[in-house]
DNA sequence: TAGATTGTTAATCGATTAACAATC
DNA sequence: TAGATTGTTAATCGATTAACAATC
């Protein structure tokens, strides 16, 4: 089956899952996998697996299983991994500071090329230097940029929201704790850290609600 | 309709979202609220809402709506927010600093009472004391701990894991970038900030994947 | 070839939505 | 009372699982 469009969410959620385990299993050196022993460490059914590749591609081969190296490069190609993306930060307080030291991403090809606050500031030998917000949707006509990251508080996150939407970021990725509406297509993923503690929270109180 | 046990996981994944909704409405100082009303701001159905709050109790009232105030003092409790949690960090890296000066969760009863890394540091106008994190196990026996956050790197966050599971927390929040096991009951929550910037990376390669 | 495992269809299961009687 | 809106059941929709023919 060829590529097929509207693949639901559910699916697309379960790709990076697919690819980390892939990466590790490569990491290994292991060279074929097959749709079983892929369930066994991801958790996943076997059927589900398959069938979730399937909306991409055959990758597969009967009797065999999968190339591990060829299912992860068809993966990163899916995902779209294999190539770089140009991002800048907007809120460089606790969250905005982590995530621009995270190199992970920037071995991976995300790249922060300019980080936006409130107010202006010299790059020093630990920080990058900080551009005022006032001059972000001038910097936006100038320079393509793919993704927008928002770490400001979340009385700012909308109007920052706007800014990197009239600029033409392709996508903003969302770690104030509110819900923003983007606009012109911008895709939009939220990182709700408080939304992820509270529902570990609820489970630590209901422990009976295991129904997994 | 009375507690009932057995909730899935959607429902309770929207039951922050609820929460933070509530609590925004009932700061601008609006008293009644429909499930009508939230449909429109959270962009689920009314009917959903109803159905998702009807889990856990009629707190509405026909003809009228849902006390905005009740509603979310009773979404506390079901949450487990209405309590206060100890919670121990165990990586100091950039994650982790982020997370331990983050206000909001201590604001909301959730406090960081020991901070572990692999070298012990004693604490200084910026930072915290860092507890060499072979004592954890000692501490873990001598004070109670709810929560343990894992912001180690990837290769040690399963060990970090079994020692939190053995030291007795009730809940690990993982921001390591691997699925890690949990024993003795213990509940897990992820953030896995690799695939949500990799779901972020597939939308904005594939626009026309949207089927909301 | 025989064994293994895929790709794909059909069956099942669960979650969401629609509808409406109950009632404030 | 009349209007509004809940709680709850029934209908629909979608996602997961099971099954198996195809085939390497």
């Amino acid at each position: 089956m060829a590529k097929d469009n509207g693949v639901s969410l559910s699916v697309i959620k379960r790709l990076p899952k697919y690819y980390r385990y892939l990466e590790s299993i490569n990491d290994r050196g292991i060279v074929r996998v097959s749709s079983k022993e892929l369930s066994e460490i991801t958790g996943l059914t076997a059927s589900q697996i398959r069938q979730d590749l399937n909306h991409y591609g055959c990758f597969g081969q009967q009797g065999y299983g999968y190339n591990v190296r060829e299912l992860m490069d068809e993966l990163s190609k899916i995902i779209g991994v294999d190539k770089k993306y140009k991002m800048v930060l907007v809120g460089f307080g606790n969250i905005g500071h982590a995530l621009y030291k995270y190199k992970s991403f920037q071995d991976l090809g995300y790249h922060i090329d300019a980080v936006f606050d409130l107010e202006a500031r010299e790059a020093n030998e630990n920080d990058p230097e900080i551009v005022s917000i006032e001059k972000l949707p001038d910097y936006l006509k100038n320079n393509k940029v793919d993704i927008g990251i928002i770490s400001t508080p979340k009385d700012a996150s909308q109007e920052v929201c706007d800014i990197l939407c009239d600029g033409n970021v392709d996508g903003i990725w969302n770690f104030s704790p509110v819900d923003i509406k983007t606009k012109n297509d911008v895709v939009l993923e939220n990182v709700h850290l408080d939304e992820s503690l509270f529902t570990l929270t609820y489970f630590i109180n209901s422990p009976e609600d295991f129904n997994f």
